[in-house]
Parts: structure tokens; C-alpha cells; sequence
DNA sequence: GTCCAACTGTAGCAATAATTTCAGATTGTC
DNA sequence: GACAATCTGAAATTATTGCTACAGTTGGAC
């Protein structure tokens, strides 16, 4: 005995996703967003709800196979039905076909545990203060990360570069430091990742940038860097994930939010500039 | 806020039940008997259903103090939706000391939506397949990102380089992917971020990638990009961010998630690994 | 630039659902 | 058995939904 119809209709709407238009895949993102009750209303609400018009919807169910938007609408209903009569799905699942156990859905606890611990270890106005040294377009940023870590560094400064002037990412290679070491002075700013095997000759680096003058910045784990006792500011993040690795989603989270508290910081700046920066991209066409 | 109704319908028919007339217990016991789906058909299948007429039905809605059939449904609909609801929203306010409006909570807020918006679209059967080819040592694994998503691309070359051998990160050069494409072939997996501002050129890469056989895995958001009518699984993500940018948190995710499947799906290999790696990167200590 | 194909929304029409009216049925009372 | 009060459903009416035709728009190919 089966308590789910063969295939359900979220599960026709990702393997046509492909094949659907972007009305289409509005339709069908404002329909996961709340499903299947988004669904069930008439076929006007539900075209209002996603924002576009009701033939759109209509052409969505008939491209599903249907004959029409009661029919689509009925085996949502029995879905529905089949899925409430089967105790074992608990809806207040994440991938509620997916098992408890999945990898995916012991991920997501993890980074929501992690998120949450963070923001509660974090100093919000520690926050602040690395946010207004970003926004100030006097100071150099300069942005460095370890092993794993670098690819969030060239994150932050890949978004950075494109809100404010004079942002660089420290290379990876050690060798290459002494000559950025050299040209360190008071206006820098020198913002460091670095999370647990912490590297020996990052600590160097940051000693060598503060005494040169340079503010250094430090985004770590809980059981905190050494860098710590040379930064200005430190933002501690908790980083468990359950494999053999940290996660670094909460790192990212911080660099993202740091680039939009710098955005906002100075909007109409950083709204000039990247007008600037899509024109020299696409130098053809005119930014609309 | 409350996530339940302040009295549901069931609720209101209990208290009712007394002062019921016959057919409309007969409605009752089939709106219970199947609760809440019973009511979400139309007033004539409902009414059909209970072996009464269409009138009873409404006689009983405007009983129960609704002013017609339609807003009796609604409310069914609305105490089902409560019901379904996902208790992300029930975590408790971040950092308590910040306001709502902090940037920090605003950022969670959409991290935490991205989050199980993502996971509700994506198919995990997908993610699944993807792993299986991450975890079959056979295969080479080519992982490429574009002007944003490159340093996830590197973020994950970099993890499953630990975990697994032939994995290379495709470099953000366009003109070095042909000699890179010449060497694909059937047993080659290409794994590519592609996310909104899709690259034109990207897509002829994986074009070409899968003409030479390699199979094509796509990341992508909501938009889906046009590389999924090629790739043999794509996974979608949800990435909204209160931001001038999308936010690269769930790709990220999903990125350390495809890791760890990876590792689980072979530890004895990859653990050996990692003990080979460490005697490289430490090479002054040789055990034993 | 021009064309073509695919996509999307407006407007009007047809189908169905919801509501009202009213006549018949039922029940209990004297 | 007659009457009144109440309940119920058939039929008619109204409101709304769902659907179709068509035309404007967009975006890509050449």
C-alpha cells in the first residue's frame, strides 16, 4: 500500500524545472514557499499571490499534465490527504520526504544551531565597529585567509571591491607578504579570517601589520586565534558541523552581512560605483 | 504570534455539536471523519460527500458564524497552513540585544528562509545521485564557478581534494578552458555554480563538456540557469539576501553537504588520505 | 537592424460554484 | 388528526471561477 500518489506534483515541478518559464518558476517557488496550501485557493488568489496573471497558471498545470486547474488542484488535495493520514511524516520536517538522518537535513540543523550560537557569541557592536572601518573610504582593506579559509577571503573582497575603492586580497603564498607588509600604514586595515589549525605564520603576518600601524581585524571560531590578543576587533563564530570538517557557513554569513552593513554604510557611493563598474563590463549597452 | 487559530473549526463544531440539527451532523461527522480535506472541496462535493444538499452546507457555515462557504474554506485552509507551517520560525530572537532591524538579525532571518526554502525545492534524490558520482573514485571531478561563485568553486575543489583524488578546480580564465575541454570524457564529472547573471560562456563550456561525454552537475538558484537543460542533475537553491546581492550561503551549504556525503560515502579511503596528507604537509615528522 | 518564435497578460466568455427563495417534508403538541 | 414550528432540498438566481482568443512584448538568431 502506497500513502503517497506515484509522483506528486512537486516532485513533476523539479524534474520539468528546466523546462519551466520564469512566470512558470514564480509560480512554482510561491507554491514550495507554502506547500501545497498556496495551491489550494482559486486559481486568481494563487495567480495574485505569485504575481502574475491566471492563464500563466493555468498554462503550468496543463504543461504538468493536467486537463485543467481543478484537476491539478485536486491532486494536491489528495497529496495532502495521503500525506496527513500518514503519521510518520511529520511536517515540521526540512525535506519532509527526506529522512531525519540525511545528510542534508542533519546540515541544516547544524548551520541553524551554528547561526544562531554565533549571533548569541557575537558582539553586535564589535560588529559595528569592523562596519564602520569598512564603510570609511580613507582606509585600505586588505583581506586574507588561510588554507580553507581563502576562498572566503577572495569572497569578501570580490563583494567589497564592488561597494567601495582601495580593497585587495592577500595572496595565499606567504613569500608574496613582505612586500604588502611593507606599504602597511596607519590608514590600513587588515581583515583576517582564520579558524582552528590556525596558521603560525598568520600570526607573524598580523603581528608585522600592527606594528607598521595597521588595524587588524579578526574573524574566528570559538576557541579563538591567537590573533585575538593583536586585533582590534574579534567576531567569534561557532563552526561544529557533523563531519570531519568545520563548516564555514557562518563565516560566510558574517563576511555577507559585513558587505551589506558597508553598503548601506554609504549607499549612494557604492551605487555610483557599481553603475561605473556595469558599464565597463558591458561597455556596448547602456545601464538601463 | 500565534501560529494556531484562536478557536479552529473543529473546535466551534464540538461546542456546537448540541444545538445541531441532523443533516448537519451528518456534515460534521464527514468534515471529521476526513478533517480538514472534507471542507476544502466545493460546496457541492462537500454537501454530495455528506449525502446532504448544498444549502445544509451553508446553513452550517453561517451557523458557525462565517459569513458564507467561501470563508468557512478559508479558515479551514488557514488552520491547516498554521498547522503545516515549519517550526523554524519558533527559534527564538537572535541576539537579543540587537534590534530586529539589525542588519545581523535581517541577514539570519534570510538565511534561515533561503535555507528551507532550498531545501523544499530541491529534489535530495539529485543531491543523492550527485554524491554517488562524488564518492566513485573513477570518475576526475572538474569544479567550476563564475565571477562570484568561483571562490565556492575553489571552497569546494579544495574540500573534496582532501577527501578524493583527480579533482581540479576549472580556472576562472575563460581562455584556458578549451585544452581543459579537450581532455573530458566519459568519465569526467564537471560541477558547476551557476547563479543568476548566468555567463553565456559558461554555458557553452558545459556545452561542449557534455558533447564530450563528461556529465554535467549544475548548482543553481531559483531562476534555474540554462545550463540545467544539459546537466544530467541540477539542484536548485533559493538565495534571496536583503542585500544589493544574492546571498551565497545555501550554495555554500550545499557545497559542505556534497563534501560529507563524499567522505561518509567512502571514509576508509578518505581517512587514509587525510593521514598521507598530514605526513606530506608535516614532512619534518615522519611517523615511524 | 529585421525577423521569428516564444512568452505573458488583458479582456471577454463559458462553466461552475455559492447563495437565495420557496415549497414540501418532518416532528412534536394539543 | 390538525396545527405550528422547524428543517430540508429543488430550483432559480447571482457571483465567481476557470478558460480561450488574441495581441503586445521580449529576446535571440541572422
Amino acid at each position: 500500500m502506497r500513502t503517497q500518489p506515484r509522483t506528486t506534483i512537486a516532485e513533476k515541478l523539479r524534474m520539468k524545472a528546466a523546462e519551466l518559464t520564469a512566470t512558470e518558476r514564480k509560480l512554482m517557488a510561491t507554491l514550495f514557499a507554502n506547500y501545497p496550501m498556496a495551491g489550494l485557493a482559486s486559481i486568481t488568489e494563487f495567480a495574485r499571490e505569485a504575481g502574475v496573471s491566471t492563464p500563466s497558471v493555468l498554462r503550468l498545470a496543463k504543461k504538468l499534465g493536467f486537463s485543467g486547474f481543478p484537476a491539478f488542484q485536486e491532486k494536491l488535495r489528495a497529496e495532502l490527504s495521503a500525506q496527513l493520514q500518514n503519521p510518520i511524516s511529520k511536517h515540521d520536517r526540512w525535506s519532509a520526504e527526506a529522512p531525519d538522518t540525511h545528510i542534508l537535513n542533519r546540515f541544516a540543523t547544524a548551520a541553524m544551531d551554528n547561526l544562531s550560537g554565533s549571533l548569541k557569541l557575537m558582539d553586535h557592536r564589535s560588529f559595528d565597529a569592523v562596519a564602520r572601518l569598512l564603510v570609511d573610504r580613507r582606509r585600505r582593506i586588505h583581506v586574507a585567509g588561510g588554507r580553507i579559509t581563502h576562498a572566503l577571503a577572495s569572497y569578501l573582497a570580490v563583494h567589497l571591491q564592488m561597494a567601495r575603492p582601495h580593497v585587495s586580497l592577500i595572496p595565499a603564498v606567504p613569500p608574496l607578504w613582505p612586500q604588502i607588509l611593507l606599504d602597511l600604514g596607519r590608514n590600513d586595515v587588515v581583515l583576517i579570517f582564520d579558524i582552528r589549525r590556525y596558521d603560525a605564520r598568520m600570526l607573524d603576518f598580523a603581528a608585522s601589520a600592527r606594528e607598521r600601524g595597521a588595524k587588524v581585524v579578526l574573524i574566528t571560531d570559538q576557541w579563538i586565534s591567537p590573533i585575538a590578543r593583536i586585533a582590534v576587533h574579534s567576531l567569534t563564530l561557532r563552526i561544529e558541523a557533523p563531519s570531519s570538517w568545520d563548516s564555514n557557513i557562518v563565516p560566510l554569513f558574517v563576511a555577507e552581512a559585513l558587505v551589506a552593513a558597508t553598503v548601506n554604510g554609504n549607499w549612494p557611493e557604492t551605487q555610483a560605483r557599481i553603475r561605473a563598474l556595469e558599464d565597463l563590463t558591458a561597455p556596448g549597452r547602456r545601464s538601463r
